[in-house]
DNA sequence: CATTTCACCTGGTGGC
DNA sequence: TGCCACCAGGTGAAAT
């Protein structure tokens, strides 16, 4: 999500939606397409940055091009969930639209800002500041959480640290392949009750999450070409990850078999000889 | 309240 | 080639 919102930034910052479209199917709009539409469009696009796994895009005013041209103030946010396939594209706005395309923002440069999600898990959401509030969850920062806060946050819990590094709630922006790779990185196994570990663990947890993290960050980042897609995530989860969907190839440290089980509903893949 | 299960979707893969 | 079971970067409602 930080390497898709770095790269779109980049590309749409300081441009305007002049005009927008959406599909016709009931998902995956939080706000009903209409609204999403009568609010877009003749916005100046400020900037677009991450916040847990969404994408949110920081709009200026509608009322008044001169001002906004310049830039700075937001009052509206346009919120890109990706779910599990959704693609944000920044094209030309005359390239073919590829299957699944659910939204098309064009913009005054002539590229076009394009939703693409087969499976219809992802949602968008637009919200109007002077008749809300910004958005933001409940759910801390991986990469900035210090050791006191973090230790607090599983405390007293009974699941599986594996499924409490998923929740939201918690902390924002872990997803499977993270969680299972940083408690590699940490020896913890995911089985683990996130309660029952030590603060020593929880201390190695905390750093290995940060490092995996920044690391998939740099990597990501590096492979962005002309258009935004999930090609350069390929590369790095291929020649990078130690666990995940590695089951029955050798462990990168010990060479024994990398084991899958299923928690929270999730494919878990661990080390049963690195990690404890 | 905390935690787990399952439906929501389409597409790709591998077995027969 | 066709059919089918199974799996997939996530979440949130319903059940326990």
């Amino acid at each position: 999500m930080e390497t898709i919102a770095r790269g779109v930034n980049a590309r749409v910052r300081g441009d305007r939606i002049v005009e927008a479209w959406f599909g016709s199917h009931r998902e995956p709009f939080k706000t009903p397409p209409a609204r999403q539409l009568k609010g877009l469009i003749e916005r100046r696009i400020e900037s677009v940055h991450r916040s847990g796994k969404h994408i949110v895009v920081e709009l200026g005013r509608q009322d008044d091009p001169r001002r906004s041209a310049e830039g700075g103030e937001i009052s509206a946010q346009w919120i890109v969930h990706l779910g599990m396939t959704g693609r944000l594209l920044v094209t030309t706005h005359d390239a073919a639209a590829a299957k699944h395309t659910h939204a098309r923002l064009r913009l005054k440069s002539g590229r076009e800002l394009r939703f693409v999600d087969p499976r219809r898990f992802g949602r968008l959401e637009f919200r109007d500041l002077a008749k809300g509030t910004a958005f933001g969850g409940p759910g801390a920062e991986p990469l900035t959480i210090e050791g006191e806060e973090f230790a607090e946050l599983f405390r007293g819990r009974k699941l599986a640290i594996k499924a409490a590094l998923l929740n939201q709630t918690l902390l924002a922006g872990v997803g499977n392949i993270y969680a299972d790779e940083s408690l590699f990185r940490a020896g913890i196994r995911p089985k683990r009750r996130a309660g029952k570990l030590t603060r020593v663990e929880l201390e190695r947890l905390r750093r290995a999450l940060k490092e995996v993290l920044e690391h998939a960050i740099r990597l990501g980042g590096s492979s962005v070409s002309d258009y935004v897609d999930a090609d350069g995530m390929k590369g790095f989860f291929q020649l990078e990850h130690n666990v995940y969907q590695r089951t029955g190839e050798p462990c990168r440290k010990c060479g024994s078999d990398i084991k899958k089980i299923v928690i929270a509903g999730r494919s878990t893949h661990y080390c049963a000889r690195c990690q404890h």
